[in-house]
DNA sequence: TTAAGAAAGATAAAATATTCACAAATGTAT
DNA sequence: ATACATTTGTGAATATTTTATCTTTCTTAA
């Protein structure tokens, strides 16, 4: 695909700073809520002050996906929200698998606003034969199956399981999952060359709280 | 409390990275899964090779909370366990609410691994009335009636809901909350002083898709 | 009790990331 | 058509964070 290529380009060529990939969803975010609200143009001064980012750190982090934007103009909202989703994923169409169908799986394959994401959920994985079957549409299979059901070409897993958390990772990269979003409590040890993202409302609350009374005594 | 002072001293003295405050979560889950296999001693090199972090950045993050370990040892795996309960809010005792009581909500009020936290979920709001009443032990008022029902000194909000996600979040930081851990999809603006965690999975895919692009054309 | 080995803690150096400040480019008004 | 106001994009300067290296302190075993 025409877009994968470019991507791999400009990628491979400027070097983008993990902090600067860090941002781009936010961003991205960002500017779908400016368009709903029916702004066409922004400069960066502005979207600054809706991100809570420097308008200089911002036109950094854009310049390295191009000249996105005109000097004494700004930016096209729709032009970076069409780049954007570009560069965030939107022409990847990668097949992700959920892997645990309980609460936190549900709610998730429920959420449908999977419509401006890099993909979608191929199908899920739980133990429990009751959680198997067709849950919101999507494909829910016993995990002993796994190896043989993981699509082809998968990369990404979505983790929200509570038992034989490590055991199933392990399995799980053994097919060739190499990114894991993780809904889990616990410590998840992985190989180099794979990439965890956690997302465990405890861990936010006590980084929450840190940063709640640092701002407090600092300033 | 005796703590909370101490905390407040160090933390304003010595003024941690907001880095190093990301990590102490990770620690933290790191050293009690240790703990439960039966680890009491650990040097800053072994504890590398779990969390994936260089030993002595591990070496600097702790030194920010005192002398922890003894050279020629290694820490005492406890010892850590207990100082990172206590600095990473075991002894706050927030009150925390949570907004939204959908599949998300739900999830999230069944989870019951809260036992190491900075605090409990002491009442849950929503819109809908077939939610609320009690629900896993925990009260579900009406959110019209957030304003009366949030609980004395309570700071710390999570968010699960999907519609009118900004004027809920400026009424709940109208109602005293500092901090919020965010589970919507949407951009949320918020005010200096109050500190938003996004746990989206959308966003997390995005970043896990950029991440595993660039360790494949990078390395 | 003492010396050797080992690992933490501190300091210095390197790498990353952010911000400043200005040149180049564009739109807009006259 | 021209000049002015404005805002981007970027090289250089700062600030922050991480890593390497050295020093100190502690354990351990003879």
């Amino acid at each position: 695909m025409w877009y994968t290529s470019l991507w791999v380009i400009i990628m491979s060529e400027k070097n983008v700073p993990r902090a600067t990939l860090q941002r781009y969803p936010v961003y991205l975010k960002a500017l779908r809520k400016l368009k709903s609200s029916g702004v066409e143009r922004i400069m960066s001064k502005e979207l600054a002050s809706v991100v809570n980012i420097e308008p200089t750190t911002i036109r950094r982090d854009f310049s390295f996906l191009g000249n996105l934007g005109k000097q004494g103009y700004g930016y096209d909202v729709n032009r970076l929200i069409e780049i954007f989703n570009q560069q965030l994923g939107m022409d990847f169409d990668e097949k992700i698998i959920l892997v645990g169908a309980g609460n936190m799986g549900r709610a998730l394959m429920k959420y449908n606003k999977w419509d401006y994401v890099v993909g979608e959920i191929a199908c899920a994985f739980d133990v429990n034969p009751d959680r198997q079957g067709v849950r919101f549409g999507i494909p829910v299979y016993d995990i002993k199956d796994l190896d043989e059901l993981v699509p082809e070409g998968c990369r990404i897993a979505i983790l929200a399981i509570s038992e034989n958390i490590q055991q199933t990772v392990d399995r799980l990269i053994a097919c060739g999952i190499t990114g894991l979003v993780d809904f889990t409590h616990e410590h998840i040890q992985i190989p180099k060359g794979v990439v965890l993202k956690s997302v465990d409302v405890v861990s936010s609350i006590q980084e929450l709280v840190f940063e709640t009374n640092s701002l407090n005594t600092e300033r």
